[in-house]
DNA sequence: TTTAATTTTCAATAATTATTGAAAGTTTAG
DNA sequence: CTAAACTTTCAATAATTATTGAAAATTAAA
């Protein structure tokens, strides 16, 4: 890593990895796989996989494991850097591709599937009362997830000034 | 826990339970404490610790805490029941609720805090190349960040229709 | 080819997070 | 009060998840 000048600038840029960094364990992330994408995205050139260890003080399989994951999300990319035989890595730098990507595989991986199992459970033969209630109870999660996930789908194919234009007017009514 | 009769319908509540786990732990959610919620939204009536214990297998403690951060949470409530001693427990039935209790928790404890420490970190005083492009990538961040938060905030104060409508409008045009 | 550079894998280990259970604390009935 | 019923706490332990690092595999230059 290259430290020319003014030290508060990469004091910045790490503080905004930590953050990065504890926010996406709240959210179910590894740590490490959020800040080498903190500091893809920060950076203004392509980072090789020794970049990446030296800054935030990792393994090399550790930065491969992740750097890995972070492509198969379709966050990061490979960038061949002319007279460099070894792979750079850069983030999506727009943002709004960035969440709409996040967005499309959580909803691929995860909510898909519970809206699958939902559905299933429907099924039982059961009408007792407590059978019934089970159901109303299935039917409702079904529907505020089946809501949330359109909500997602929606976005997925929008553009960000749908977001911020269509949204913004609904949430400031 | 008393298993009256079918057995189809215990077996699809105790999957709905499991679900409900996995996808909480994949949300960055304790695994038990999703299936201490689950399992409470799907009881006809209020369950004391025990009844917790012996039907998730776990120690008391363990219930203890977990009630005690869902009832933090303000989607578990105690409920007194007659002529009983201990402690029975209720989930918040209504899914709609529930939804928005999430919203407002998440929103509150790990968006908002977010969003504070990306505007602070915007004031740093740099106006090289490079920090003008972080600037740039923390205002992006801001804006979508800002974004999901301020719909957070409308669902929070809207009532069900709105969401099944309104988005539902937005979301199939 | 051969060899050096680079990436990948994965068993071993470390770090983190969750769980137990028994002791201490609280509450209420008698 | 006192004792029994019940809840809470928390150090010890278990389970899970992340990380290392060195060996194996791959790639490309010579």
């Amino acid at each position: 890593m290259l430290y020319i000048c003014c030290m508060e600038l990469q004091e910045a840029k790490l503080k905004y990895i930590q953050t990065w960094g504890s926010l996406a364990t709240n959210w179910g992330v590894n740590k490490t796989m959020a800040q080498v994408h903190a500091l893809l995205l920060v950076s203004t050139k392509p980072l090789s996989a020794e970049d990446i260890m030296e800054t935030l003080q990792i393994s090399r399989g550790n930065v491969n494991m992740n750097v890995r994951a972070l492509i198969d999300w379709g966050i990061v990319q490979k960038e061949f850097v002319v007279g460099e035989r070894k792979e750079f890595f850069i983030a999506i730098k727009d943002i709004w591709e960035l969440f709409k990507q996040i967005a499309k595989e959580r909803k691929k991986r995860e909510i898909e599937p519970v809206i699958k199992v939902l559905n299933e459970l429907q099924d039982i033969k059961d009408d007792s009362e407590e059978g019934k209630e089970f159901k109303k109870v299935l039917a409702d999660l079904s529907k505020v997830t089946t809501t949330v996930n359109n909500i997602l789908e929606k976005s997925i194919r929008a553009d960000e000034h749908w977001l911020l234009s269509n949204f913004t007017k609904i949430v400031k009514k």
